[in-house]
DNA sequence: GTCATTCTGTACCAATCGGTTCAGTATAAG
DNA sequence: CTTATACTGAACCGATTGGTACAGAATGAC
């Protein structure tokens, strides 16, 4: 006896993580956001409470989504291989479809570090899990005897997450697929895990 | 025939430098910013014209600081030792007395890049010649043949660039120097830097 | 003293911010 | 049809935004 499901929940958090991702938290008004989602005012605070609490929604959605990649490829691939499918996944890839993106969690903690401490957390333990997942690729490998580094596989995580880091500024920035590339593989290169 | 000299203009433009460094643009209101520099609204208008330009001079100075910073280290340091010390002079210490800081050109970058491509141009532009500054440190190293590394002046300065803008990310972030010190040597023991 | 100048403080501006409220419309189940 | 629900659209809220205007106090040169 009713109007049947909601709008499309999805697609409209879909969106409204797409701008903040371009944009960041606070340079995405409430208009903004309800032109990009497709709905009106009073729909978005209906569904989605307030503007905060939907950003929290998409951050955990970009940082699940980012793991699952990760996580997917390290079942796939060797973990010598693993650093180089993410960042073609998540940083070349991203650049090539539309420049100026970045990282949505690297953003947020630049933009929010001593503005908003809860945010800065949530986007700071998203990009831990990360490199806890990098971490544990490399440990399994050094059990198996696969992976030959002088480093540990903790620090070799480190490292990896350290120019993961800077490689999703500069992705931020306008260099294009191009630049980033060479910079890629170098960064392999030096990390000993170069094709 | 008049009250002499103005207020002190540099330690107000000083103050707005560190309140932009730690807040960012966007949240740095004007009265923030009025109260941190000790002047009144009046003043500051008369004085710096807009916030956007009293930012702009902020960012100026923040980046021609820190490429000073590089090239006097340049004249008493071998290039193998420079990033070290610009590593320690940049990160390490800034993040010892205040955490959460970073670097203001960096922040900057990931707070406007798609709001404000002006700023986000200065930024990048401040940027760039720091990495330029290194490349000719390394050129410089490089024909004296007191550099030894199977990558290029240009490869190897674009390595630091990434790392240094991996550690920059880390330093907004809630890492100790304990846990950014160990980060560091081993970025250096990676591009074969270290002591 | 006069007079020019540099400040402060306050009042004010239009615009925008995130958020609330509510009347009205559209849609489906019964 | 009636009725319950899902939506739109616009009006409205107080607070805050960056920026302007101006009266008056403080200060120094003459």
């Amino acid at each position: 006896m009713a109007r049947s499901p909601e709008f499309d929940r999805k697609k409209a958090v879909e969106a409204a993580m797409k701008l903040f991702w371009t944009r960041g938290y606070t340079a995405s008004s409430l208009p903004d956001l309800l032109e990009a989602m497709g709905i009106a005012r009073s729909s978005f605070y209906a569904s989605f409470g307030t503007k905060r609490s939907l950003f929290i929604e998409c951050l955990e959605l970009f940082g699940d989504r980012t793991l699952t990649i990760l996580e997917d490829d390290a079942k796939r691939l060797t973990p010598a291989a693993l650093p180089r499918a993410f960042f073609q996944a998540t940083v070349l890839d991203v650049s090539q479809r539309k420049a100026k993106q970045g990282c949505l969690m690297v953003n947020t903690v630049l933009e929010l570090a001593d503005v908003d401490a809860q945010l800065n957390q949530l986007a700071t333990k998203k990009l831990d899990a990360i490199e806890k997942a990098f971490t544990r690729a490399f440990q399994l490998a050094h059990e198996n005897g696969e992976l030959h580094s002088p480093h540990s596989p903790e620090e070799l995580a480190s490292l990896v997450m350290t120019i993961n880091l800077g490689l999703r500024v500069q992705s931020r920035q306008n260099l294009s697929p191009k630049k980033l590339k060479p910079i890629i593989e170098n960064s392999l290169s030096l990390l000993g895990l170069a094709a």
